[in-house]
DNA sequence: CCGCTCATGTAACAGGTTACATGATTTA
DNA sequence: TAAATCATGTAACCTGTTACATGAGCGG
């Protein structure tokens, strides 16, 4: 059950609404964790629930009413007792991989059109984290950052999403490359 | 839904039991999906019903009777159906990078130890996922096998699960090296 | 005036994990 | 003789996704 300790590793950096939450979880910007806002409304509700997190409701004028969330001491433990817990090994779980496991089977120009999709999707993910990153260290050079900065965390699963992504483009690429050359040694029969 | 796609591509390279197919997708060596043995017996029960794979039963002597499953037609219309629809994206969801979200206040030491504990991790799937390929490629070179070998699926997702995994490896080591700089520049104050 | 953003949920369903269950044979 | 491997399942539970629902204000 690690959405919970996702959650409230988010609210680390300072109290945010249900709904800016989905935005950290966001399908585009997620470096660390991924949810449904439905997810996400359900779990902050489940955490107050049990005094990890405390909320604040504030009335906007112009908005509809919020609330703001914040990590309790309680929220502080279990996040200890979480990290001290043995991790479980992650997995690739990808539905491009398993089409490229049949890719002696099924249409290579569909895998291709797949393949092509998918290197867009890393690169504008890449490009997103790179800027992420920038404005988190700001004029420090990342090495100045990384060891005097007070808050590195998110800095560091940033470099996990970007060095992801670019592991996912670059093999797209070459498997793209890999099928192209054996589409035309086939041709030449 | 694509356990069902990934059993189904798993099959591509020969009839498999249950159980064979439970140490394909098994925690050590899944280079392309993961599930539980349970998953896989309820699944295959659901794809012969639908009639995407086929079952023979082989009695053998010594062992007990298992039943060896074998994609049929069907099963390969339902592969290219697969690959031709959009594939969702694929995200991090690993339970290591919460606690490295959760750095600045959680226990250093702690931390350490279970990223010293993925990175052993990793280094055994890098080196089984290297001896894999080496097994496949056989006595060719790496690209001649790309461009002529007869089956190169597996090959290719091998390799996004070695590179994948020298990620993790990589990652681990450079977030142990910040953190041991920091808690140095900390014991100087 | 249409669509987007802010803001929060419920309900049904699909997918995945854990626990329980059985039973034979081979290897250390 | 104890553990590992072969071989297959059921049942309960937890997690995650999709669909549906509401309602106000802002920008083009």
């Amino acid at each position: 059950m690690a959405l919970r300790h996702a959650v409230l590793a988010a609210l680390l950096d300072g109290e945010l609404s249900g709904y800016q939450l989905t935005k950290v979880f966001d399908l585009g910007v997620a470096n660390f964790w991924h949810a449904q806002p439905q997810q996400l409304y359900a779990e902050l509700t489940r955490l107050e629930k049990d005094g990890l997190v405390t909320g604040r409701e504030v009335v906007q004028d112009t908005r509809p009413t919020k609330r703001l969330f914040t990590v309790t001491d309680a929220g502080l433990a279990e996040l200890d007792r979480f990290t001290a817990a043995a991790a479980k090994p992650s997995f690739i779980r990808d539905d491009l991989v398993v089409k490229v496991q049949a890719a002696d089977h099924v249409d290579t120009e569909t895998l291709i059109a797949q393949l092509t999709e998918r290197t867009a999707f890393a690169q504008a993910k890449i490009d997103l984290f790179a800027e992420l990153l920038r404005g988190m260290r700001g004029e420090r050079t990342e090495e100045d950052f990384l060891r005097h900065g007070e808050r590195i965390g998110p800095y560091l699963t940033c470099l996990r999403g970007l060095a992801f992504e670019r592991g996912n483009r670059d093999w797209c690429e070459s498997v793209i490359t890999v099928l192209r050359e054996r589409q035309r040694a086939h041709a030449r029969h």
